[in-house]
DNA sequence: CCCCCCCC
């Protein structure tokens, strides 16, 4: 009777080397205490009971620690010891380490401690009995785990969880709320129900971002979550948002509890949930092993070359080695914000390029010095420059991820992948590769209404230069790099710039030219701003000015020369309102030389238009 | 409580 602790010691040392189906220990634990050390994971120290005799010798392993972050180790719970290592302390001391359990019943569902042990301890000597439990404990006689002698306590558990649900007189009293945290799937949360835990890994977390409305203002960031359930999306406000930024990893696996449910808006979610949570300041976050059934984040990647037969805007991933990366740059949206982006030139051994461009601070950050491996997960395929690729606020952006793909793609390029003589996907420089070019004649410019919508369209079209107003082309701009503002002469030999709000001793001469384009069928006023004006003129801004001030002469010749010239214009066309006027304004982004094959099949194309 | 998907 006395030794019925050391015999379960005893036994859970002998499972080290036999362990055996039906051997696993029942046992209640009384308490958990937590070991004050310095360095490495948190360790518990468990007192456990058999009902008979208790013993403070039950260290819990580390691995076995999610078990408490759970919730799961309430003091009077009835726990499945089912894998032991006996170990002697520096001290002498004999401990078992728990390395697996799990609990039977909630310390709710038990209902206090049962029966009345008294104190053990491996060295053999039997203490006083413990007191009870303050809460009602199991009053009556034999308690299932009570019942004396190692072949009950040691019998399996399948047993013992049909004699607790017959005996234990706490069971009856279902209608209460569990206390246990079950890890329940994602797909089974609703907000009518408070009491979970699940255990997910983070898919795409999001940077903090700041807003400000008439509501009030704040930041947030979110992320989502799946488990082999479902996903949901989460969401942190303010000081959540300090509390758990840090902590959630892309990629990580959590134990994720308290969190509020709400109907999540459909209009702003593509996840497979009617509903998202909100992180609580009594929300709780703890990472946990990445020890199978959570399923990784899973990639359907895209070859390079495959994606010239997807359909526009559809949402793709894609993993190539990053080839270049530009400089990132700030560029002003329509919508008059401020963003930065960087595009990336991707390849893969299709032996295809592709331009992605990433946004706001993943592009800032982007370090491409040492061609990594990119993977982008939800990224949107659009048809600008034939084809190219655009991250989402939705995409994960991944750069030499621990991915089979990634390494394979590392090898194929280092050994000579980055020799090969690819081709890209995003025709950015020339409109060679046709196919992708939005070819229109000046009158389907009219007639299709392009530019009339919210957005600018683009197009491209065949033309010659019908006329230049070579009268006021020519402006004098501020001579700061990144300004190019008019400035006004002073008439002192000074130009003041009023959006530097300063002067300057000198200026440069910038183009702004108005000219008239044609075609077989109709014409159209565009604007070129200096790059596009230089390239048509053949001549720079600078050089134009000096010409202009002077040899009257050869700066006549000039447009005289260019006059009935043909060149490939893509354009920019977006309605414009000047004083409740509105008009398209074509705007030339690009004057492109003739190919002679490209002219034959334009022209072809147009003598089939006029045809039918 | 956010909800922006951008530029050439």
């Amino acid at each position: 009777m006395e030794i019925q602790v050391v015999l379960q010691v005893e036994h859970a040392r002998a499972l080290i080397n036999s362990p055996q189906a039906d051997s696993d220990i029942i046992l209640q634990l009384l308490n958990i205490r937590q070991l004050s050390n310095s360095s490495g994971p948190s360790r518990f120290r468990l007192l456990m009971s058999d009902g008979q005799h208790s013993s403070p010798s039950f260290l819990l392993a580390t691995q076995m620690n999610h078990l408490n972050e759970e919730n799961l180790l309430q003091p009077n719970c009835v726990c499945v010891v089912k894998k032991t290592i006996n170990n002697t302390l520096a001290d002498g001391r004999r401990v078992v380490v728990v390395l697996d359990m799990e609990i039977l019943q909630s310390a709710a569902e038990t209902g206090g401690r049962i029966g009345n042990p008294t104190s053990y301890d491996t060295t053999g000597k039997k203490g006083s009995p413990q007191k009870p439990s303050s809460r009602p404990s199991v009053p009556t006689s034999p308690s299932p785990a009570a019942v004396p002698g190692s072949s009950t306590t040691l019998s399996s558990p399948r047993v013992h969880e049909k004699h607790f649900a017959a005996k234990s007189p706490m069971k009856a009293s279902n209608t209460s709320p569990s206390s246990l945290a079950k890890v329940m799937p994602i797909s089974s949360l609703n907000p009518y129900q408070s009491k979970w835990t699940i255990r997910a890994r983070v898919t795409n977390k999001s940077s903090v971002r700041t807003w400000s409305n008439s509501r009030g203002e704040g930041k947030l960031f979110s992320f989502e979550i799946v488990d082999e359930s479902g996903e949901i999306k989460i969401t942190a406000f303010n000081d959540e948002v300090d509390k758990f930024f840090s902590l959630v990893e892309q990629g990580k696996v959590y134990f994720i509890t308290k969190a509020t449910l709400k109907v999540a808006n459909r209009q702003y979610t593509t996840l497979k949930n009617d509903y998202e949570m909100t992180l609580q300041a009594h929300s709780s976050i703890v990472p946990c092993d990445d020890t199978g059934g959570i399923p990784a984040v899973l990639c359907d990647f895209v070859p390079i070359a495959e994606l010239e037969n997807r359909e526009k805007d559809s949402v793709v991933d894609v993993i190539g080695v990053c080839k270049s990366a530009e400089d990132v740059s700030r560029i002003t949206t329509k919508s008059s914000r401020e963003v930065s982006k960087r595009a990336l030139h991707l390849i893969d051994t299709t032996g295809k390029e592709v331009t992605a461009t990433l946004w706001g601070e993943e592009a800032e950050k982007f370090d491409g010095s040492q061609q990594p491996v990119v993977a982008i997960k939800g990224a949107r395929l659009s048809d600008f420059g034939g084809r190219s690729l655009s991250a989402l606020f939705s995409s994960t952006v991944m750069v030499n991820p621990d991915l089979p793909e990634a390494f394979s793609l590392r090898a194929w390029y280092d050994e000579g992948g980055y020799a090969i003589d690819s081709q890209s996907l995003t025709e950015t420089r020339s409109v060679g590769s046709g196919a992708k070019t939005n070819w229109k004649t000046l009158s389907d410019v009219k007639s299709e209404q392009l530019g009339q919508g919210e957005k600018a369209d683009y197009f491209t079209c065949l033309a010659s230069v019908l006329y230049i107003r070579k009268e006021n082309c020519l402006y004098q701009a501020c001579p700061s790099a990144d300004c190019n503002k008019k400035v006004v002469d002073q008439q002192n030999g000074l130009y003041r710039c009023e959006k530097c709000n300063r002067e300057f001793p000198n200026f440069k001469y910038r183009l702004l030219l108005s000219a008239n384009l044609a075609d077989f069928g109709d014409n159209q006023w565009v604007t070129c701003f200096q790059e596009t004006a230089e390239v048509l003129l053949g001549h720079s801004a600078e050089t134009l000015g000096q010409l202009r001030d002077t040899d009257k002469t050869a700066f006549d010749e000039v447009f005289q020369k260019t006059n009935f010239t043909t060149h490939i214009f893509r354009n920019r066309v977006k309605l414009e309102t000047y004083n409740d006027e509105s008009r398209v304004k074509v705007t030339v982004m690009e004057v492109l030389p003739v190919d002679h094959r490209e002219y034959s099949r334009r022209l072809l194309s147009n003598i089939r238009k006029l045809a039918s």
